[in-house]
DNA sequence: TTGTAGGCGTTATCAG
DNA sequence: CTGATAACGCCTACAA
């Protein structure tokens, strides 16, 4: 009915003064408060009557149900814990809101900690996760050791990124760095380019000797020497690009192309590049890995190494909701894809 | 004492099999309940001896408060809401950081949720970061209308940025973003540039229409006319940059600067600059807005007005724990500051 | 199918 | 200063 806005039904207005309980729904449809939760919950077959009242009840009240005595109660809140490594960065950005979009729809909410690569505070967050009840955790690139993680996968579901891993109530996800760092070397070898410069990731980090691995290997398959004179040290940040190309140059040892273990460092590669009055590509071609959001407006769009932060993200919390369903995750990650900009080009002909 | 490590301090190790509780505690310390939550709340004075008891018997059991009894009970969740409007955001990414490392040390955790610039979805966010029963809920640049701000001011606490707002239990930190787009452009003809041209923000975003204000206010501060022809629409991305200068190179008119109502912009002009064959300062000076984390390796690095992300993050957290303890937040965000790197430089004199 | 009773783990209010 | 005793709001046997 177009009867104008009545000044009770307040809850969409949004000003929850007074706290609605499950009890006043359920004096209201004249049905006692099991009833009401198990139709909101759809724990039991109800009387369609009732239920019509119950739902109606609901909505004239504006009821919405306490996450907290749910969780107090029930023994599942809703809520699952997403530990990341750097909540600022493009990478992780991107994965977090693939696990909202995918969470959201499911009624499930994500709570997001920082553990700032450090393994410590990495397994601080697994334990204020765990306090807090949530119901699964997911960890994005984990530092900790594989049986601390199997560890916290005895009590709850647990799945991890950048990592081969399985068990009981575990799941992994993980990208195929190696192939990835393979098809950009390839990509560079077909341009005819033989003097292709590695700058590392923290090898630290598994994925980073993945890529290592990949580069090496793509080179002795194509019968190119591997030269340690040309693979320089990177940490994965900008300024590491920066510096490798500083000492790329300073060692005099020539080279026509350089690829990056990820798109951050060779962003700082372009600057010393820049820099040091080299053209990209006519000078050195340049390819990245990850395919950051900002790198295809890089000057010149960076070819690099598309990976699916977004869906990682998805897979993710799509995978945590089917452990928690008790269901076996089946999940993949998508083959490397090499995305051909701007920064690489053919070798000159010396 | 260098004793082996026992095998039943389970705690530290991070394996809660069996959920310890207060009641517990209270027992192995002989003392009740109650008395166990004083201390562990430090809402009453107990006598010394009774307090090293809990304290012994709280750590060798290992416990840890449950935070949804806790909220249950004591209507305090020690947790707050924070909405922002793109979680993936270099932007974004860095003032959640400053939330984050503001509120671990006091006991409080975020819980984040992205609106995506859509009211509608902040509506949402709000309610169901009040159903979740926050102690308090951080806005970032909110889309909402400042009466409804205001009214969910009415149950909680409430921080928003980017826009001048007060209330009983509202705080607002704003950004002078008039000054800054003030001083940029004011640097730019300090450098001898009279045909700036200027990209627009979504100026459905008052931050935007004030950087347009301030980029006129300096124009006219120095007697050069505003002509519209130099003012073209963006969005605040990238591609939006990209196709500003599109416009700007069709249209003919002659420019020698381009100052952009934010970074990501100013990345996408430096991209049509570059395929449009000018050079970065040699050609047109680019100045951008925002001092995003990578503008600074960008080729070259981006002159640009330093907007405080990280402090703004610690800023607002900071005055809503001021609020929930009753007391009056002051904080202020730091005047604009321009930083001149690579991509300005003096105009050529014709 | 539906109602009653008890409990989830804390905090708060009251007596002592 | 300290210990009972209620809530907090919901879920889940258990009984009807």
């Amino acid at each position: 009915m177009t009867t104008h806005s009545a000044p009770d039904n307040a809850a969409p207005a949004g000003n929850p003064k007074t706290p609605v309980t499950l009890e006043m729904v359920a004096k209201l449809a004249g049905v006692s408060p099991s009833t009401v939760s198990r139709i909101l919950n759809g724990t039991a077959v109800v009387s369609e009557a009732k239920r019509q009242a119950v739902v109606e009840a609901t909505k004239t009240l504006g009821f919405v149900p306490n996450p907290l005595a749910r969780g107090l109660a029930g023994g599942r809140t809703f809520s699952i814990g997403v530990v990341t490594q750097a909540i600022d960065s493009p990478f992780y950005g991107a994965a977090l809101r693939g696990i909202e979009d995918e969470l959201d729809p499911m009624g499930y909410s994500p709570l997001f900690m920082s553990a700032h690569w450090n393994p410590t505070a990495e397994a601080r967050c697994l334990e204020l996760l765990h306090a807090r009840r949530v119901d699964g955790i997911v960890v994005l690139m984990p530092r900790l050791s594989d049986s601390a993680l199997l560890a916290s996968a005895q009590s709850l579901p647990v799945v991890v990124t950048g990592r081969e891993l399985r068990g009981e109530r575990l799941y992994s996800l993980n990208f195929d760095n190696f192939a990835g760092a393979f098809r950009a070397t390839e990509h560079l070898l077909s341009l005819g380019h033989t003097d292709i410069a590695f700058i590392t990731g923290d090898e630290e980090h598994p994925d980073a000797s993945e890529r290592h691995r990949g580069y090496r290997a793509a080179l002795e398959g194509a019968g190119v020497a591997y030269n340690p004179l040309l693979v320089v040290p990177g940490m994965y940040h900008e300024v590491s690009g920066l510096e490798a190309v500083n000492r790329l140059v300073a060692q005099q040892r020539p080279f026509t192309a350089i690829f990056a273990a990820n798109d951050q460092m060779a962003t700082g590669a372009a600057l010393g590049l820049y820099q040091h009055g080299l053209r990209v590509p006519q000078d050195v071609s340049l390819v990245g890995f990850d395919d950051l959001p900002n790198s295809v407006y890089a000057t010149p769009p960076l070819s690099t190494i598309h990976q699916p932060a977004y869906e990682l993200g998805r897979l993710a919390a799509a995978s945590m909701l089917q452990l928690i369903a008790g269901e076996q995750p089946t999940a993949q990650l998508p083959t490397p894809e090499l995305l051909v900009r701007a920064s690489s080009a053919a070798a000159r002909t010396l």
